[in-house]
DNA sequence: CCTAAATGCGAAATAATATTGCGCGATCGT
DNA sequence: ACGATCGCGCAATATTATTTCGCATTTAGG
């Protein structure tokens, strides 16, 4: 059941509502060349089979007193399952933490965090992080400024991708 | 402009609509606490000041075939503003990198980078990135494992600290 | 090759939602 | 205290979402 291939039109659905996720359902219908109810149909389906995870506004940090972004490198004492769960749960209750991902190579996760200023950031790292159970190191980088923030899927590599395989 | 302040409904909203960015907006009122018109315009004015900076479906990348999800951390040559800005503007050119932030420290650019299969991204890295002009040195760090994605601003950190200065 | 089930579309009707246009009370500055 | 300003909510209208249903196309047998 979740291994059903999409076509063409559903991959245009996801390519516009990722673009813009409050597009109305008769303007997504339009663009997709399709009338609105089929179109409906397709996009709950979408969402059934968890292609579509679920909608987010983008809502600026900054603006909001976020000022300050920062990646932490981090290495663990002990690589065993149990402890990694371990420290991914942590993350999830650590409000500060917006995304936890484990890799592979030296470092064993990458943390990508936010703070109202460098103080409160130092803070969170010095009282919670670094002294954690089971953290061995953590590097930290501030984020001096973004250039390209663009999460999702890259539809044009996929449609180049599609039209090899044909 | 660019600087008048929110109220409680206000960062309501801009919370609700950062966890489901689909919400109707009468949904949205009734959750704040008002009624749909006003509702609607304090949306909009977010939207108009910046606050809101767009909506986004959530595809879920590894049902659409890309399976690889990798960090590279890249180090320039040249640090100057305009050899910065021209690594920057190639990193906008490649679909396969979605995020590019300069960082302080010994590395000058966290990339997170998706990929269709670790074949697609080797290519990419030995033909694109490490190829590139100015780039002195590149080291990629694959993804096992994503243990939080939550991007966005952790609205109850925000409370406490209004609670605070009040 | 033909038929029956299944699939997906679109027109039409109905239910919800978005959006506009006011009038009203609260707040603010003088 | 008073006029101006701001933001709310009611009521009316315009759009959109959602359901229902019949039709065409495809699919799997026979």
């Amino acid at each position: 059941m979740p291994g059903t291939k999409l076509d063409d039109i559903d991959r245009m659905i996801l390519a516009e509502l990722q673009a813009d996720g409050r597009m109305t359902n008769v303007e997504l219908a339009k663009r997709v060349g399709i009338s609105a109810p089929p179109c409906l149909r397709r996009v709950r389906t979408l969402e059934e089979q968890g292609f579509i995870q679920g909608y987010h506004a983008d809502v600026d940090a900054r603006e909001l007193g976020f000022e300050v972004q920062v990646f932490a490198m981090v290495g663990l004492v002990s690589q065993a399952e149990a402890d990694l769960s371990a420290f991914e749960n942590r993350c999830l209750s650590w409000p500060l933490v917006r995304e936890c991902h484990m890799l592979n190579g030296e470092v064993d996760f990458i943390l990508k965090c936010v703070a109202p200023d460098l103080r409160s950031f130092q803070r969170f790292l010095t009282e919670q992080l670094t002294s954690a159970e089971n953290v061995a190191s953590v590097k930290t980088s501030l984020v001096i400024r973004g250039a390209k923030d663009e999460p999702g899927v890259p539809f044009d590599v996929l449609e180049e991708r599609l039209a090899m395989e044909a």
